[in-house]
This record gives structure tokens, C-alpha cells and sequence, in this order.
DNA sequence: ATCCTTGCAAAGCATTTGCAGTCAC
DNA sequence: GTGACTGCAAATGCTTTGCAAGGAT
């Protein structure tokens, strides 16, 4: 195995938050190394006690403060489900999110839309300056059954 | 001009609530009227001062739990903007939602997937069975500037 | 040495809940 | 008449904040 002195992911780290004047803290490289590799979407809370196994004395305040500050970053997103507390989503790659509406969880789903679609939605968004965009499916995962013979369609709102 | 003495959506929301088993109430149908009126997309309080004027006694435990429950009907939708409170959606054709980074305004944008992403979208959904969608597109609207020469670009997440 | 960060505990909000009186059915 | 709904107020739970001590640059 090869193992380098600095991680390229701590470098990344290190750079972003130079550059955006903040510095570079064990909590903080802790903080993004756990939403980094998860891929479980955890809450804050669930960042704090998973962090806790690394940075023992951690506060979850600082967890707060930390993931507020990698969202600035952009280094993390935040995702708001309508039910329950904030998660946070460290894999920046262009994917959607798929949520269950039996267990509540959220998976990724790999793709991002069109460009004849975002061009569509350009022209509709009559003067709105589109920056970004997140797209969330709901349904039923692959471990929760459908209830039974729902009719197979998408709808907006 | 014509006038029945019962109007037709006041009928969709007695049948619905009939239907999903609960009773039709005063403050039930002044949220109901409140938020399938309203272009803005209300908070709960938002809805809460607004009934008032209709229904002056009405408490905000009230309009949270008629809200739920227009939710739960399927006659309302619920969004949830990752700061401040949740919002509320009474207009149910299907539609996109544009979030001003700058105001924080939500707008509507006319228009749904087209059924090429949506099976796009099943095809990467691996074993996830699809029952809706939300989009949210998020930039600055007509009333903000946009923080000058941004590149042009959207990027999901 | 400077000033940003941390950790702690308390505060702040949005939302929910328990309960007795009231109302729709 | 019965059981659901309302209004009130207290409770809950997530998130933020103030501040003194500690750490990064």
C-alpha cells in the first residue's frame, strides 16, 4: 500500500477553507472527512457521534458550526427533508436524491438533467437567473415494498 | 353573474376530507381557501395572521394541524426551505419551485419533467420505485441582482 | 501575539402535544 | 349522542448564540 503524508482530500480541505478565510481545525477536517465518505446522508447528530469516535471531546455545536461552514464552503450540501432534522450530503458529484416514503431514508441516484431540459426550465423561470438546481424523487427504496398496485407515475407540484 | 351557493372547490375539499375520514370544519376550509389562493407559498404563521381575518379565533395549533392534514389529503404541499420554517403549497398543477438565493423568495415555474428524463430517472434509480418528484431550482429572481458576472450554469447536486 | 475556534450551557424558534370544552355528523 | 376538532398553554427538539479558554497562523 501507498500511503502519502497528506491526503488530497485534507489538501482540498485545507485550500478551500484558506481561501475562504476560515482555518484549518482537527474538528473541522474530521467533520468533512465523516460526510465525505458516508453515504448515508446523516444528521447532525449523527455527524456528532460518529465524529466523537475520532475528536472524543467534540461539542455538537462545533458539529453545527463546522457543517454550516462547509455548506458556505461548498464542500457539503444540505438536504431539508419535511419531516425530522437537516442532513448533510458530502459527495459534490451532480447526482439526484431518492427518499422513501415508508423508512424515510435517502439514496443517491446517480445523472443530472438535460440540457434541453434546463434550457426548458430557463425559458419558463421568466426572468429568474438560474444558478442551481436539486432535484428529490419520492417512492418507495428497494427494501420497502410499494403499496401494492399504486399506479406508476411521477408528478410534480 | 352566476353564483351557486356552494363553490366547487369548497366541494372538492368537503368530499376529500369525507373521503380520508375527517370532518369539515370553519378553520379547515378558510386555511384551505388561504393557501389555494395564495401565490407566495405562506408559512404556517404566515397562514395563521392571514385566517385570522376570516376566522378570528383560530389558533396556530389549529392551522399547524389543518395544514397536516391538507397535506396528508394530498390538497397541499408541503416545502421545506433549508432555513427558517416550512412552506406551504395549495396550488396542485404540476409545477417547479424557483428559490431566490438572494430574498429567499419561492416562485412558481410552470412545466414537469419530460417523460425521457423520467425514465431516465427510473433507469438510474436502480430497483427504487418512483411515485413523484420535487424540483427545486434555486438563483436570483427578476427583483434580485445576481451577484455579477456569475458563469451561467446549474448544477445538481 | 492576534484573532479565529472550541466547548459549554443557555436561549431561540418552529412545531407538536395533552386536555377540557365544543361542534360536526 | 358520540367522537373528532378546537384553542390554550406547556413541552419538545433542532439549531443557534454568548462567552471565556485554547489553538492556528
Amino acid at each position: 500500500m501507498k500511503s502519502s503524508g497528506t491526503k488530497p482530500q485534507e489538501t482540498l480541505l485545507r485550500q478551500t477553507l484558506q481561501a475562504s478565510g476560515h482555518r484549518y481545525t482537527e474538528q473541522r477536517a474530521a467533520v468533512f472527512r465523516l460526510i465525505a465518505r458516508s453515504r448515508v446522508h446523516p444528521t447532525a447528530e449523527d455527524v456528532f457521534l460518529g465524529v466523537r469516535t475520532e475528536v472524543p471531546g467534540i461539542s455538537l455545536a462545533t458539529v453545527y458550526k463546522s457543517l454550516e461552514m462547509l455548506v458556505g464552503c461548498g464542500l457539503a450540501k444540505k438536504l431539508t427533508p419535511p419531516d425530522g432534522s437537516a442532513r448533510y450530503c458530502g459527495r459534490m458529484e451532480p447526482h439526484h436524491h431518492a427518499r422513501c416514503l415508508a423508512c424515510g431514508g435517502v439514496s443517491d441516484v446517480a445523472g443530472e438533467l438535460g440540457n434541453l431540459e434546463i434550457a426548458a426550465l430557463r425559458a419558463q423561470a421568466n426572468g429568474f437567473y438560474l444558478v442551481g438546481y436539486e432535484l428529490e424523487l419520492t417512492g418507495y427504496c428497494s427494501d420497502c415494498a410499494p403499496p401494492m398496485g399504486t399506479g406508476a407515475g411521477a408528478s410534480s407540484n
